[in-house]
DNA sequence: ATACAGGCTCGCC
DNA sequence: GGCGAGCCTGTA
């Protein structure tokens, strides 16, 4: 196998890959393997370089190394918990995910933990996905949704979806007969792709905010899930009475501005890694 | 063991 | 139009 260096300033790939916004990366020895859309890549990072199988442009692409994090970082709110969590974090980058399989993942996120959504994301894959070697490893592409189509509730059930398996097959019927035109969408307005978004079964609000920034590259889209608001109520209303969602979503929106989606995964990621649960 | 997860939906008020 | 309960299942 042929492998070509490719020059990544300012990128840390563990922590992009293990912030919680993609689920299907796995570690092998000092890199990482797995797939971008149909194509298998392996990836190592030595210091500001990747070394790596992948065509240049497509692991530049889906790793947002365009994004400029220094203007990005410099668009933040300047209160000490931003400071903080932009120092942890360091070279984390939003990805472009596609969009299809971004949103069946976070359909399949509701109420579970990391160690599961990579479960099911698995099961989904070797089940349903198509082969796709890399060296004697085998990988699997993430389903379409029309391959998915062709399965049952039952089949994904045992892929150990619980009830989420009713809202994922009724969103990839959608998907599949292009009654939601995903691509299409891209050319809607934050607010219009959100209202689309939110009409798919299974897709409410965090879920809407997390495929939008993940695979739309909207990068004001700021999802709300219990870590965040978490750190949010401690944070920023310490004393706070009543605070529901909708007031708490405004508040992201004008405070974190035009790059909150960044501000949130890091505010996310830097909560994770310094508290984990007892 | 048993509470609880990176929520959505529906029924109730 | 806000609030609470129920939904599946693995993990800590």
């Amino acid at each position: 196998m042929k492998l070509a260096e490719i020059a990544a300033p300012d990128f840390d790939l563990e922590k992009t890959l293990n912030s919680g916004q993609v689920f299907h990366w796995e570690k092998i020895g000092a890199g990482f393997v797995g797939t971008i859309g149909d194509v298998p890549v392996q990836l190592e990072q030595r210091g500001d370089r990747l070394i790596t199988n992948g065509r240049a442009s497509l692991i530049r692409n889906y790793f947002s190394l365009d994004h400029s994090l220094a203007e990005i970082c410099r668009s933040f709110p300047s209160d000490e918990v931003m400071k903080t969590a932009r120092s942890f974090c360091r070279g984390l980058r939003i990805i472009r995910q596609p969009k299809w399989e971004c949103l069946a993942t976070f359909i399949c996120s509701s109420m579970k933990q990391v160690a599961h959504i990579r479960q099911i994301s698995r099961a989904l894959r070797v089940r349903f996905g198509e082969l796709r070697k890399i060296g004697n490893h085998d990988l699997h592409s993430f389903p379409s949704a029309r391959r998915l189509t062709e399965s049952s509730e039952k089949k994904l059930r045992e892929c150990a979806l619980g009830y989420r398996a009713k809202n994922l097959l009724a969103t990839a019927r959608l998907v599949s007969a292009n009654e939601a035109d995903l691509e299409a969408w891209s050319a809607l307005s934050d607010v219009d792709l959100r209202a689309k978004l939110c009409a798919l079964p299974g897709v409410g609000a965090k879920v809407a905010n997390c495929v939008m920034l993940f695979a739309y590259e909207r990068l004001r889209a700021f999802p709300i899930d219990v870590w965040i608001e978490r750190v949010l109520k401690e944070r920023y209303f310490p004393r706070a009475r009543k605070l529901n969602a909708s007031r708490l979503q405004r508040f992201t929106q004008e405070y974190f501005g035009e790059h909150g989606g960044y501000a949130q995964q890091y505010l996310f990621h830097h909560a994770r890694m310094t508290k984990p649960r007892a």
